[in-house]
DNA sequence: AGCATAGTTGACTGGTCGGTCCAGTCAAGC
DNA sequence: GCTTGACTGGACCGACCAGTCAACTATGCT
């Protein structure tokens, strides 16, 4: 009955998700291929006949975690049925209800997937911390078309849109870092909004 | 002549300074208690008898950063000689000198040295959580007075303070965490300037 | 049927982890 | 000079680390 793919359908997407969970919980070093392994269900040699390192593991883990941020986060919150300033507060509203979740869930603040990994192995990960940056770039990309389309909409004065969406961005990181730091979701509450009001003028500095 | 204190003058400072070093340059993880001797010149045995612990010992390096940090950074930038708020532009100016200091030194960008324990530890040690977070007040609080100083001198409209103070803190943290997974101090150059213009209104929310 | 191969298993390795233990050393107080 | 107690040196501990390996199983292809 069914039998169909009884090898395991998709040991290495398991491996991924476990790892995903469980770094973003906890830390990098903190979790062991082992406990990564035995939350997935997966014993160690499976895990190194699709991994050949922990560290191939993260990047994958990366681009997971990119796209499920990119799916389930920028994909709700950007969609244009409002202008892009509003859409933008939509992507504050839903960054704060996951992290409040996920309070209430494990009664920490898990704080920013990427953030946490580059903080940690920035200076230790070469690799890594390209990977890190990448996907930072990534989201500055989709944060500067969004400022863009402000700006020719009119919302949003002339600003240098590239080094703005960078600032917005490094802002949400350090509210996020702020939060998990006093363990305290009302803090991006309280101090996420200020992300709209951020500015860098185009060109050269003035007023 | 001068023999006094033949023993050692000053083992346990040179345990924290040690581990203040590598962890700041590393990370908690990635630094044992064999390397921290060894960095100190201390055996094991000693480092058990100043500290019960590699958590007791990462509570005295917090301290000891705080000290640092205000001693070198918030009290040179803070001398009165000026406005506040040309004050704060000193401390983002003294800040980027030393990462870039830093990063010449070392290749790599350090980052906060409280941003990093608290992204890394902050959901695994809650009282290291704890002591990251009472850094972080403290730094706030400096913050604030500085814009209540501002604020009174009519150099700045009037804001909640409070709220601004942490924002603005919580933006120099994502700026120096941009800047460490970039490992690029121009970075933080480039995007810290924003900080002045942050500001969160009074009370409830308006324009 | 037979073979190739993707996938699985669990025992195993060398090394490092944080932490313990205790005999020894030295300077100061009596 | 003897005792006390802070401090030191270093051997040692069990646990865990990332990673290895050879034998095994099931599936798909011919």
């Amino acid at each position: 009955m069914l039998r169909g793919m009884v090898r395991s359908p998709d040991t290495r997407q398991r491996l991924i998700d476990s790892a995903r969970e469980l770094i973003y919980s906890r830390s990098y070093a903190d979790v062991g291929v082992a406990a990564i392994c035995e939350h997935a269900g997966v014993r160690k040699g499976s895990f190194y006949h699709f991994f050949p390192s922990k560290q191939e593991l993260t990047l994958a883990v990366l681009d997971a975690s990119f796209l499920e941020i990119k799916q389930q986060l920028l994909d709700r919150a950007f969609v244009p049925d409002r202008p892009p300033l509003a859409r933008l507060e939509r992507f504050l509203d839903l960054a704060w209800r996951f992290q409040k979740q996920m309070k209430e869930a494990t009664g920490h603040m898990p704080g920013c997937p990427f953030g946490n990994l580059g903080a940690e192995l920035s200076t230790r990960d070469e690799t890594i911390r390209r990977k890190v940056d990448a996907v930072f770039s990534s989201l500055r990309t989709g944060m500067r078309d969004l400022l863009a389309e402000a700006v020719q909409a009119g919302d949003l004065e002339p600003v240098d849109i590239d080094a703005t969406a960078a600032a917005m961005l490094a802002y949400v990181e350090g509210v996020l870092l702020t939060a998990k730091t006093r363990n305290d979701p009302d803090v991006f509450k309280q101090l996420a909004p200020a992300m709209l009001g951020i500015r860098i003028p185009p060109q050269a500095e003035n007023a």
